[in-house]
DNA sequence: CTTCGTCAAGAGCGCTGCTCTCTAATCGCT
DNA sequence: AGCGATTAGAGAGCAGCGCTCTTGACGAAG
């Protein structure tokens, strides 16, 4: 009785699957704007109301996306910064600025759809919170290992942060843990500013100016390093 | 005989306006997506293929928002650096950064057009470029001043850029005179962390996580000035 | 064998961008 | 003043969209 259960609900799954599979390719293709319900139904040469048996409605399929989304950029993330030396924590933090900005050149659409201008009238659902922190939890391992092996040293440019910040400082540190508040803020310029970076390469800000971007990429990358305190 | 042909044309300018400017409430209330030619007609009793006479498709009635978006961000940038003494350059780094976010905060989805994902399908006309620079070229100018007035000291945590980088550093020169290679790649990361900040909090990022915006903007800002080598 | 839940299919609603045609107003010129 | 040319709006229509509702078929469970 469960496997004949199991068996309706594997042909399910299969079904889901390939929904977002497709969903996933017509994103890459089109855009989070042209995705479109009925032409995923019509490549699976199904009608397009039996869709609706599957996701609820054209939001819950891009939420499915956006999961799957932060999912593979965080994997990818992990993935950079696992082949680097433990206590190497310059190169993890170049292998995670590379990795990001290879996933997002690589998807151009799947990042405008986690880190670009919010779906007009979608409000994400709360399952995207956890794998939306991959890849930050990544960076704050990084920062938090180096700390601890004592080898950040942060260059005294920047005044010591408000004591109102401590508080968020506090949420933070879960990802950070044992870090100074300073560190903590430190982070959130790197971190803000790698996103930064890439934003505007893939959105178009550095057309007709920038054309080395890998290279300025990389540099930039080594200057929000040094402001960290990461080691030369 | 001109003045009779400028009557039509006074007419034209004028119903040009009014689409643009219904159509700049409709994108504020409904975003980017939400835009649509047939509720602008709706809203100006006009029937929806009047529209086409003043605008050729939907794409170029949002680039003329784009351009008017550029201006309005490069304007109120231009605002908050002229009410700034000419000699305090990071008051006047800070004012524009301020003027930055808090015109994003105001206009979500008009920044969200600017500096979001980019509309699929969409391929921005040159017209957009030069108002597009506006805001970067108050900035340039606060990094050249400063630098003239041998005001500006690099912190030596970043390493020299690249040669092979000199080449769009010349073209970024434009934007900021007589300035060195080093200047000019660290003023990128500081312009880049600005709007990297500002994206991060207008789209979501900082949801469940950081509350005290408006202070942690302003300490990050801080730092980033700092690393371009603007005095304290 | 019947009952019940699941599913695909189809029709349909209201919306979109855009095109085409027709009519009326307006303009420039003789 | 009147005439040909230009410009404007109105309306119908096409193809597409998200989404809903109803209908009929099928397979599992009692």
């Amino acid at each position: 009785m469960n496997a004949s259960r199991t068996a309706r609900e594997r042909v399910r799954a299969e079904l889901i699957r390939e929904i977002t599979d497709i969903a996933r390719r017509q994103l890459a293709t089109e855009g989070a704007a042209g995705l479109s319900l009925r032409a995923v139904a019509r490549e699976m040469g199904m009608v397009s109301s039996a869709i609706y048996r599957y996701f609820p409605s054209r939001d819950d399929l891009l939420t499915a996306l956006i999961i799957d989304g932060y999912n593979a950029i965080g994997e990818a993330v992990e993935r950079a910064d696992g082949s680097c030396a433990r206590d190497d924590f310059t190169g993890r933090w170049h292998a995670v600025c590379r990795a990001v900005r290879e996933w997002a050149l690589a998807h151009p659409h799947e990042y405008a759809l986690l880190y670009g201008s919010p779906v007009p009238g979608y409000r994400a659902p709360d399952d995207t919170i956890a794998p939306a922190v991959r890849d930050t939890a990544v960076f704050g391992r990084i920062v938090a290992d180096a700390h601890r092996a004592g080898k950040l040293v942060p260059p005294p440019i920047c005044p010591p942060p408000p004591a109102i910040l401590a508080e968020d400082a506090e949420v933070v540190r879960s990802l950070i843990p044992d870090a100074p508040d300073d560190v903590i803020t430190r982070a959130i310029v790197a971190w803000t500013g790698l996103f930064g970076m890439v934003s505007f390469e893939l959105f178009g800000q550095f057309n007709n100016t920038i054309t080395h971007r890998a290279e300025l990429f990389e540099h930039n990358m080594t200057c929000l390093a040094r402001l960290v305190g990461l080691p030369e």
